[in-house]
DNA sequence: CCCGAATCATACGTACACATATGATTTTGC
DNA sequence: GCAAAATCATATGTGTACGTATGATTCGGG
């Protein structure tokens, strides 16, 4: 009872269901799809709130970085923030020390939009982890620290 | 040591590195660098990988069932088939009992394919749960299967 | 001090991912 | 057995996500 399937040459047989990659798409799909539940009314997507939160942490920051702390490259980072000042919830002005940078950060409107929606975040969070007890969260949030 | 920063009003600060999401969203990017590094040059991403190893595995699916079996949706599965479909690895027949339907197969050339990047599947996943000991893999995939 | 290397932002193309809408077909409930 | 509901495939639009290319600017070593 290994509850492995064998192929007919003694291999595993490949299964999708017990795929890390494959686990690791459906667990983030679901994450996705409750944050969308939750804030989506707010017509924002994770990684625009990932944006605006370090933003509201930071201050000020070239798009370039603020790509980095967000794990978004260059040009994925350029789209989100087109979006974000596109309405109006982020501006940036030339960097008066390197030529090649814009330096970022949130607007009065986006300041006041990120107080209203920081709570909700920490809603999210704790249902996308619902289905595991107090020590299990830990342990995942662990693990998944390790692999990214 | 807490760790942890409070605001001014003593609630913890929203920190984005702590979010079970944006971990999520960060595993994922890296289990899909792995996979493209490993099969990317057989010009197959995750997703057609998963359309493939479920028609290996089921012989004959129909489009949307296909997509419920990877996790996808059928405005997504509907252009992943299209691509595999136009690369000739998949073939498509009309369902004789159900005029709705196509179904879908691979092609002797898509079986060609598969034969081949199987045993590749097996060291992607194999990659992306490096980082933890045998134990701990076996821990996170159980964690994964009950988030997703 | 200057030229090559690196960084920054942008642009373009491909591929998910999902919401929504549509028309064809099948299933259902009465 | 028929009308309403459900399912199937397709189409369109927005938003990640990344590779690659480009031009501007800054940095580095000789």
């Amino acid at each position: 009872m290994s509850g492995e399937k064998q192929t007919r040459t003694g291999q595993k047989a490949y299964r999708l269901e017990d795929q890390a990659g494959h686990l690791l798409r459906r667990a983030h799909q679901r994450a996705t799809a409750i944050f969308l539940e939750r804030l989506g009314g707010a017509d924002i997507t994770p990684t625009q709130f990932a944006a605006l939160a370090k933003l509201a942490d930071e201050g000020e920051l070239s798009q370039n970085h603020l790509g980095r702390l967000t794990a978004m490259d260059p040009a994925t980072i350029q789209g989100v923030t087109r979006r974000l000042k596109a309405r109006g919830l982020i501006t940036g002005r030339a960097d008066p020390t390197d030529g090649r940078r814009t330096l970022l950060s949130l607007s009065a409107k986006g300041k006041r939009l990120m107080n209203k929606l920081f709570p909700e975040g920490f809603g999210v969070s704790a249902e996308i982890l619902q289905p595991l007890s107090a020590a299990e969260k830990k342990q995942f949030l662990r693990f998944l620290k390790r692999l990214s």
